[in-house]
DNA sequence: CGGAAACAATAATGTAGATTAAGAAAAACG
DNA sequence: CGTTTTTCTTAATCTACATTATTGTTTCCG
């Protein structure tokens, strides 16, 4: 059952009986994604929110060179999104696709508006996700603003030890704001 | 009534009936702070949440060669504080003190909980403030990745025109991340 | 109002990290 | 499997931004 995982995850905070499982579980859609493949594109509106059951999906911003920026990585358990775009259902500016071939579920923002009316708890559990996000950002957002390249790497390889093993260097540049080639010469350069 | 512009804020997204406030403001505490006051430093557990009613405050981190970092800057209106901090009411990584004479309302951790117990639509309510946050810090990050020194000037002048009035100029280099004196260089050797 | 402190401007020099280019290694996939 | 694509490495050159230092200008507060 790949809604395991997210029952797993939503008990942590609040209680939930089976009837009130099947009924979350009637508004969620389950799908797979192939490496590579993309979710949103830039200009998209946000109508689902994702969460991440089996691979990994990565958020990022592409410039106007082309370069690709990458906000987040969701492994499994995680919640991946542009917020903005949710909330407002608006075109987004994050693109998402799967690093891996992956297995996500998705809610539609009007179901999830009416998960909050019939089972009000549930705005609690969202309040307390976007909470630990937003410490999670406010700590990203210093260390961009403090630590040297080297220190973010650290910073990376500490925060996230499973990424570190299977994601390709080049994403792991992307994420803490160094070109690939720069990260190859600081890892392999030592003293 | 220094409450006003809270209910205000509050009632844009949750009702709010008159014994409701009463109880609401049975829990704030008023605290006026001097230019310059500090607030919270580092180290300290931030047990109180902060909404600004008049003056200026700002969020930022000290590195270790004693630079300020500047994490958010708050009107009024506005929230503030170390969200990790606060959840977890454990040792907080911000500095929180008044770039102008200001006017706050504090709410304790405990008071936040009693509030979500007696009121459940406050749960709604700060769950949308989170997200909106949320949001902020999204395009903040991104921001920080991909744009140059001069763009993200330009975009926090477009974002906080009121602020750019008030602020010294090496208060908005702390923000958008570059020394006092490349800001100052940047502004005056255009072409 | 006057002295101290904070702020801003300018300039010389230094450096972290970008850019460009090219080849080697590894992985993906038909 | 082999070949196409992606990833990693190395190295030379370049630049956005940092550092250090000095001087002038505001702002603040007693």
């Amino acid at each position: 059952m790949s809604t395991g995982l997210l029952f797993q995850h939503i008990e942590k905070h609040i209680p939930l009986d089976a009837e009130e499982q099947a009924f979350v579980s009637s508004l969620l859609q389950v799908k797979k994604l192939k490496r590579k493949q993309v979710l949103y594109q830039e200009g998209d509106i946000h109508k689902y929110q994702v969460f991440v059951t089996a691979g990994c999906l990565r958020s990022y911003s592409i410039d106007h060179n082309g370069f690709e920026h990458i906000l987040q990585f969701a492994p499994p358990g995680w919640w991946i999104g542009d917020m903005r775009s949710f909330t407002t259902q608006t075109p987004g500016v994050l693109h998402i696709d799967a690093v891996d071939k992956s297995e996500i579920l998705l809610i539609a923002k009007a179901d999830v508006e009416r998960l909050y009316r019939q089972l009000p708890p549930f705005e609690r559990f969202f309040r307390i996700l976007a909470e630990n996000s937003i410490a999670t950002y406010q700590h990203r957002m210093i260390d961009s603003l403090s630590l040297s390249a080297m220190e973010r790497y650290d910073n990376f390889c500490r925060t996230y030890p499973s990424l570190i093993q299977c994601l390709p260097q080049k994403q792991v540049a992307a994420y803490i704001g160094v070109t690939p080639e720069f990260l190859s010469k600081m890892l392999n350069k030592p003293a």
